[in-house]
DNA sequence: CGTCTATATGTTATATCATAACAATGCAAG
DNA sequence: CTTGCATTGTTATGATATAACATATAGACG
């Protein structure tokens, strides 16, 4: 299964493994790079830099978060100076929106054919891209009983990563 | 399985299926009230017409919209009021958020434990729900392999339903 | 029957998320 | 070099949601 291996770190999905980071942000924006250019689309400098913040950690940022990061480097301060940049890379596969929390997270299997369901840490909001084609397959089998042709799902789940399992509240 | 039959209307689960909805309402309703006596909690005025007015139709409803209906009834003019409804029947399962529209719709197993995922015909935006509990075990693997222990999950689709598929653009 | 208490309703005010519409800029093909 | 289109920026507004506090009412209980 093209899941097990994370492309970015070359170990398995690790979100909420501890991880040297630093590479895997490196690597995922240097794949964007290459599925940009693949379609002649430009990484411009506030996509570029909405990319390389939202890489920072295995989080989901809001869009006005994100906004006044960008506004404090000198770029647009409007709302729709972070939504578009946001929008493209969700448009392009490099970005999702995390619909639980109206917030965007970077794409951790950038390029594969993948459907994502997100694990959200309501402790330390930590975010794990998961292998979601067995839950699709289900999803499908259900929708088909009713005649339901099914175009995009979304599958959030909110509960605790490993580690906040362990220190409890 | 619980979920060939639809508790409402005895028939499969049939939001997509022309059906007599006033029955499928009423019985909605009464389940509602029978739920709430058991549990000793108030289906109060402004809770009640707000169940009323989700069981309509087979859709969601915003907020607002909501809050404008209430309001021309006599009830109060204010968010808070319409939240609040919403909230406490959302609560007690009586209704769901459904994120991807940020709107509401009535629950249509009431009373039952089940999971729920949501298909949303983007032509008619009818709204029907499906049984998830395969979908959500099948989530619950991939969680655990990341040794994610989930709470609460949201699934939704988007696509069309029967009738919208036949009729194309 | 009163009165206390918890629940519920209502209000004002504000926070948060998102997009429409238009102006200005800049890159890139001819 | 200029024409066309994508991109960025702005102003303005719309849509969704909650905090905090005031008032009212149902039910429990003496």
């Amino acid at each position: 299964m093209p899941h097990d291996q994370c492309p970015n770190c070359a170990a398995p999905d690790l979100a909420f493994a501890a991880h040297d980071h630093a590479p895997c942000a490196a690597d995922a924006l240097a794949r964007a790079e290459a599925i940009l250019a693949e379609k002649g689309l430009r990484l411009t400098p506030v996509r570029r830099r909405t990319l390389e913040i939202l890489l920072e950690g295995h989080r989901a940022l809001g869009a006005y978060d994100l906004l006044t990061r960008l506004a404090a480097e000198g770029f647009g301060a409007q709302p729709p100076v972070a939504y578009r940049a946001l929008d493209f890379l969700e448009e392009h596969g490099l970005a999702h929106r995390i619909r639980r929390l109206n917030a965007f997270t970077a794409c951790m299997h950038m390029g594969e054919a993948h459907f994502a369901a997100f694990l959200i840490c309501r402790a330390c909001h930590a975010i794990s891209e998961a292998p979601a084609a067995p839950a699709r397959s289900a999803l499908d089998t259900a929708a088909n009983a009713q005649g339901f042709t099914i175009e995009t799902a979304t599958i959030e789940a909110l509960g605790l990563c490993p580690a906040c399992q362990e220190v409890p509240a």
